[in-house]
DNA sequence: CTTCTTTCGTAAAGGTACTTGACTATCGCA
DNA sequence: TGCGATAGTCAAGTACCTTTACGAAAGAAG
């Protein structure tokens, strides 16, 4: 009994479910398996030159307290380092290592991989569809985050 | 030209986390507040007349034992009861209580009214579109999987 | 400069979700 | 009848997130 019932939530669900899977699929592949789902979720909230944990926190949704220790397992694994704030005594600044850089590349290229796919299932006209909707439906405020991993 | 990067799959997260929101949300007011974001996505899996424990977890795509754990949790709050399966010694049966129907049906009330707002924003025409898209691009096999966010 | 307040990072504890591993009882079948 | 598969369960461990709390540094006010 297929609940024809209009279940949009448990289809946004099942969609991003598809992509984290496929995501942690390629990292572990790339040897990056170790980041778990929440860790990898405050990758695209840090700036190159370095990001406040309090600021990251705010970018992400989440307390700072989460975050603090999302980053003790990220720091532990090397993936990020934390390096006083020159401009704050009080505060620090989260920094990706080189090894972070990589394992960000990596899960940008799993991530446009993982999209290609929806394309070559929708068709590209309707995947921006598909975008333009979930903007509109959800906007997020664009904050400016911005991965290293452009180039390419 | 936000040409935004990958994140198709930022998007489907934080729409299903807007529904999830609303839904806890209303539960709440209506008295259900107890009810957690896992153990309510037991739900939609029951049969009127009684479900395997084992066949529940098959269609949540879980395992016997979380299933079991958040069974658990819901016996203890009063929304089912766990019976002898008559035709098999080994198994019971869940079935919902009175409480346990009454919390369906305002669930059921809640995302009709999320979906109706969603409507309300993107209109008829575009949220049947973004509900066909989603069906086409992530095809739910009969019985969706279904887990929730801290797997890793 | 001193005091008050805010903001920063942390720490500790509690609870939920989920995992792996093992155990018991029952069923089905050769 | 005996054995393997299946059902439910218990127990321990990990991940995540929350609340509460605290000390250190910065900023504002006197």
């Amino acid at each position: 009994m297929g609940n024809d019932r209009a279940d949009l939530a448990r289809q946004l669900l099942v969609a991003w479910r598809w992509f984290d899977d496929g995501l942690r699929h390629s990292l572990r592949e790339a040897g990056f398996g170790e980041i778990t789902t929440a860790q990898s979720m405050l990758f695209p909230f840090l700036d190159p030159d370095g990001t406040r944990p309090s600021e990251l926190a705010e970018r992400a949704g989440a307390t700072r307290q989460g975050v603090h220790q999302l980053l003790n397992g990220l720091i532990d694994k090397g993936y990020v380092e934390l390096v006083p704030d020159p401009t704050d005594g009080r505060s620090k600044l989260v920094r990706l290592t080189a090894h972070g850089q990589n394992s960000v590349i990596a899960a940008q290229r799993s991530l446009e991989m993982l999209e290609g796919q929806v394309r070559n299932r929708l068709g590209a006209k309707q995947t921006d569809e598909l975008r333009n909707l979930l903007r509109q439906g959800w906007p997020t405020e664009d904050r400016g985050p911005l991965d290293i991993a452009d180039r390419h």
